[in-house]
DNA sequence: TATTGTTATACTCTATAACTATA
DNA sequence: TATAGTTATAGAGTATAACAATA
């Protein structure tokens, strides 16, 4: 077959592009979290965790929403206590949505349950692959084929 | 921060598994090729291009649906002309899902687009790196944090 | 009894388009 | 004018549960 590695590579896409692997890793992570935290909350919860207070409008792309998708997330969110709305004092069209004290304990908890499946699953890698791989993971969602 | 690597692929993944981004790829791979053929339909096509006739409740693991998901895109796409239901000859209860001569045409022409469009976005990759992150990245796929 | 393909139903989630408030 | 957050609406897609036919 011509072009070996782009096939190889585009049926390993395949396989991580199903919208059931999507929902089976995180309803493995997000298990016993309450039922503010699924599928659909934890981007949110995650993105928070990773750049700080945003609004609904600058998160949405991380989300893979638009800003209405982000307000109803963050609205379950915020009905279980883990994130709260605060006025963007640079701005008083927007609300900056920050993680309340329970929610950065969440997400720890979540972020460490996903690091450490993800670490468990290679653990019967020879010694470095996985440092090299995750390397060059991010590089591709970078570089990849992604619009 | 503990576990370096474990948070540097989960980062990635939070990229790989958003929605935007599989329905994204499938939108360029897509373009052009007919309305049955979209996001939806391609793994089908893709599917029985792997594996050969197979029917609805086999082939539905591998599209990330059920059965009855299946049958739907396999009407959109028999009714388009892309495949066609045969009897299954070892058990009159199931019917194969056969690509049709258009069909084999469309997957041949998909199938190159992509893995193409993957090549191209990692042209800027020193050499022998495609080939490894290729085999790396089907091992994720095994062994990986897929249940 | 179990499993096949199919269909109808109920449900979830989404983008779009409004709206008001502020830049 | 344009952009913020929010809400209602309409649309798409899903799993579930039925069904008759076959294993």
């Amino acid at each position: 077959m011509d072009n070996d590695v782009g096939h190889e590579i585009a049926n390993a896409l395949a396989i991580l592009l199903r919208r059931t692997t999507r929902a089976q890793l995180h309803q493995r992570i997000t298990q016993g979290m309450g039922e503010a935290v699924d599928e659909l909350t934890y981007p949110i919860l995650s993105a928070l965790a990773r750049t700080g207070p945003r609004s609904a409008a600058d998160l949405a792309p991380d989300a893979g929403v638009d800003r209405s998708g982000v307000t109803r997330r963050a609205t379950r969110l915020e009905t279980a206590g883990l994130i709260r709305r605060e006025p963007d004092p640079t701005d008083r069209r927007a609300h900056l949505l920050v993680l309340t004290e329970q929610g950065e304990a969440a997400v720890a908890e979540l972020r460490t349950r996903l690091a450490d499946h993800i670490m468990d699953s290679l653990s019967s890698w020879p010694p470095g692959e996985a440092e090299a791989f995750a390397r060059q993971l991010r590089r591709f969602t970078v570089d990849g084929p992604f619009t």
